[in-house]
DNA sequence: CATGAATGAGAGTTCATTCAT
DNA sequence: GATGAATGAACTCTCATTCAT
């Protein structure tokens, strides 16, 4: 009995997945370069070839791990995506971030590992500015409705806050309680979004 | 008549800082493995195997780059290394860093972005982690001693807060500008030291 | 459809066996230094990473050279292993050692020359002392059973006779009739063996 | 004060020995080709450059300690020079070579290896091979003169044995008595040479 | 769909030798 | 005589990628 397309088709998105995923695994221990296509197909329990069967090139296979990542923290911003974002839908995109990343530590130290190298930097910015772009429109917007008088200064202090967090939460060799960590940052948020100035400072 | 041990003296250090500036300067551009012994070499005017005569290996080069970094971050903490800092050398060392940085942006990045890698990182925490347990020491003492209930906590949040800035000023595709950076992170930093609990949060 | 088990079997054995003997062959000729990996793979028609495909170093193709050789030797010695060497069993073994390195002389040249090589030595004796140790307990013991009255001894000289020759034969930049040199061997044993001490000593 | 021209053949000679020494302990321990110029010159004390001012190349500087060596067996060999070996020349000969190799054992591991090598022996075999002809005419009267009916295989055998000996020597890893070890080779040569075929062959 | 043998460009590294000083 | 910075060719080894089967 020949398989049906159907068959196939499951065949080959589970195969993909086996792929992404022990390539993740590999990067992340060691690093993207000193990862080898011949460590990935084997430790994947598959053969050098059949991996190119799936993927392009090595690059092909970093692009796709990154592009999922890039969405696994983005759909959970603006949940409705009608393009304006409530105050709910902020504090459940921070949290539901932090969460994503906690879950899956060894990913997230890759990512922002991959982020950093100069060429990668470039690609992706290429290829998601767009969204990007998109994204900031929507936050200035979510601050000027929440009172911002200077939405493009309380945007570059929460995006520093935001990543500064990600990244300690990402480079820390102790493991933190996620909750504690989340509820200081959103305390950080609340403290820029609703700051006025006070004769204290 | 040989050279006097003065003139290989100086032969040497020149040498030395010419490699590190090249290779620097490359791995900034390019990325670390992406950037050959042969390219440093070839653009640094000198043979390949003169590199070796002043390095044992690329990771050696890497090792001494990374090691100036730190020293050159680190030399503003604490002012006179009395084991006390006060808040003006705390403020000296916050407005310093941000400074050399911003001085010598490609370095930075490069700092970063090698920061990241798996490897790269359990070297480093071997190396550092002495200097930097003194660090923390130190900046725990200067939280008690600025009232702080929670100094552990209150670091965290600090560091937290300074890493992410760096990156932010570090991984901007826009050039901003230094002071009003600088200033909005010591705000920052005076209200989460000088922060007491009102009725509004 | 991919080449069967068996098909894959037999191209790494016959490549395997190809790269030995021309690693062998140039070895022989020019030394194990004086030989590239390079030479080695166009010599054999194969490309340079291919010889890494089949051995995992320049010294693991010479340990493998090297541990052919000394089965080759030792597989004639206490034919039915039984631990017990008769007479027959000895002539046979030291006339098949001598025809099996007149047969191919190459490789005992370079065998004898790598066995001299410091490091060699070590790695050698460490992975065949225990081989060795058994060797000379049957052999005491076979000299003890011909009437020696001090096998150590007899051992030694016998030995030193073995080597010597072994080493002359390979050395030697004249062809030497294979016959005649194992007669004349064969008889230096039976004279430090059958010695009887007379009034004439 | 100008050094007289004596006063600089006395430091050259001394600077020539003094390479030479230190080459020859380095070969000895890590082999020729694990040996650079430049070890040779740090452990000697003096610079690189200087090396080649006493020796055209490291090859030379092996050259030399394998000429030295030679030499060092072979001044004991007939010690009068008058071409007649006599029984207590050719005892004397056989007791001073094996107490030459037992007093500088590294030098002699050097020696053995060094000449098992395919190039080394050719060169050696053009320089020495006429002194080796007249060795061989001389043993070959001595063992006439001493009742050999067949003194080309008696001097085989004999050679067989001396240079087994010399291997074994050199490359065992227990050290043996000097004396003990020479008496048994003594004692070989005498079996050998005495033999008288009786009635029990 | 699947295999792994095979390639070839290029990496890091070593080192005998040269040469300006 | 003496120095060691400098060279450049050669080395061992790696690996993304291809392709016959």
């Amino acid at each position: 009995m020949p398989r049906s397309v159907r068959q196939y088709e499951a065949i080959r998105k589970e195969k993909r997945e086996l792929i992404l995923d022990t390539a993740l695994a590999l990067f992340a221990e060691n690093g993207f370069h000193q990862t080898s296509m011949e460590q990935i197909a084997r430790k994947a329990g598959i053969s050098k070839g059949l991996t190119y069967n799936y993927f392009e090139s090595k690059n092909a296979v970093l692009a796709e791990i990154l592009k999922k990542g890039f969405n696994a923290i983005y759909e959970h911003f603006d949940l409705n995506k009608d393009g304006l974002l409530t105050y709910p839908e902020f504090e459940f995109f921070i949290r539901q971030s932090f969460h994503v990343i906690c879950k899956n530590m060894n990913f997230w130290k890759l990512y922002f590992s991959i982020m950093m190298q100069p060429v990668v930097t470039e690609t992706y910015i290429q290829n998601y500015s767009e969204t990007s772009e998109e994204l900031i429109k929507i936050l200035i917007r979510f601050l000027t409705d929440n009172g911002s008088e200077n939405p493009a200064k309380d945007l570059f202090i929460i995006s520093s806050l935001l990543k500064g967090a990600y990244l300690i939460l990402v480079t820390s060799p102790v493991i933190m309680d996620e909750d504690l960590f989340v509820n200081y940052i959103m305390e950080g948020f609340q403290r820029i979004i609703n700051h006025k100035y006070n004769n204290d400072l």
